[in-house]
DNA sequence: GTTCTAATCTGCAACGATTGCAGATTAGGT
DNA sequence: ACCTAATCTGCAATCGTTGCAGATTAGAAC
């Protein structure tokens, strides 16, 4: 994403306003690397701007992301998550914690795809599963995971 | 996913019972390529099954996601989609339509992957971006697309 | 600085997907 | 045929998100 000031510009530029609640969005989400949800941001703006409506945090958020600033990633429990960082890049979930981590990969194109079948592949999304370093340290007791696979009904 | 008769077996074996719902639910899901959503299930399971609860198809795609036996698929507007297929494969999407198509992947493991900073990966899902050959066809004009990105508001 | 208007903000109602619950039903062991 | 735990059903409730309408405001024009 781009910094507030940048942002800012590109914002005017298109006939859109710079209100007070988009410039708190723009710095809370610039550098940002905590792939927050919907409501961590209101949270965090709402401490710096009591007031500040959720509306206004979606609605900021989905502008962003329309705009190619942002981008969307859904997760189990239909959690959604913002990542500003927009370079080409992919991700490392944690199976226990759920926590998302930044991973760069090198010669994607060179992955070899069967059964593509016609199909034009333009991009592709990498996410890793497995264990991040905090919950590796702390293994063995569960924490609250946003992976649990619950039981069949007994 | 395990065969209907097989499944059945493995529920017994766990006390479960095998009921008509059930049942039902094995043979549409065994063999399905179509990554069905809930909605679609219950529609299918409805014809075959009038009467048949909304509440049994989640209840039962719940149980067979968590005995392993479903990978659970979730994309873009919150669609949660169901996958029999439970070898090692990945997923290519076309941006147009939405549809979901089964691709493998040769040599994952050879990636280079930078920036890990002590996760331990295990797996690795792709997900490709593009357009699915049938719609590359009718370009152009653009179909109901799940991933249209609305500008902001005006 | 004042005026003006479209863009924006806010609060709330509404919506779609999913789950919790409770009472009726039933698979399958005895 | 009987019995009971497992299951099914229908409905209410929850969660994340969006539509709407009226109040507010950024920023262009004077």
């Amino acid at each position: 994403m781009l910094a507030p000031a940048a942002l800012s510009r590109v914002f005017r530029a298109r006939g859109l306003k710079i209100t007070p609640q988009r410039q708190l969005l723009f710095t809370l989400l610039h550098d940002n690397e905590t792939h927050p949800a919907v409501e961590a941001l209101f949270a965090a703006a709402s401490k710096l701007m009591p007031g500040i409506s959720l509306r206004t945090v979606y609605q900021t958020l989905n502008d962003l992301a329309a705009m190619g600033e942002l981008q969307v990633f859904h997760s189990a429990g239909g959690s959604t998550r913002f990542d500003p960082n927009i370079a080409e890049h992919h991700h490392a979930q944690c199976d226990r914690c759920g926590e998302l981590h930044d991973v760069y990969v090198d010669d994607i194109d060179r992955l070899q795809v069967r059964n593509l079948d016609g199909f034009l592949a333009e991009r592709a999304r990498i996410v890793f599963g497995g264990l991040c370093a905090a919950c590796q340290s702390k293994s063995s007791k569960p924490n609250k995971s946003q992976q649990a696979k619950p039981q069949p009904t007994k």
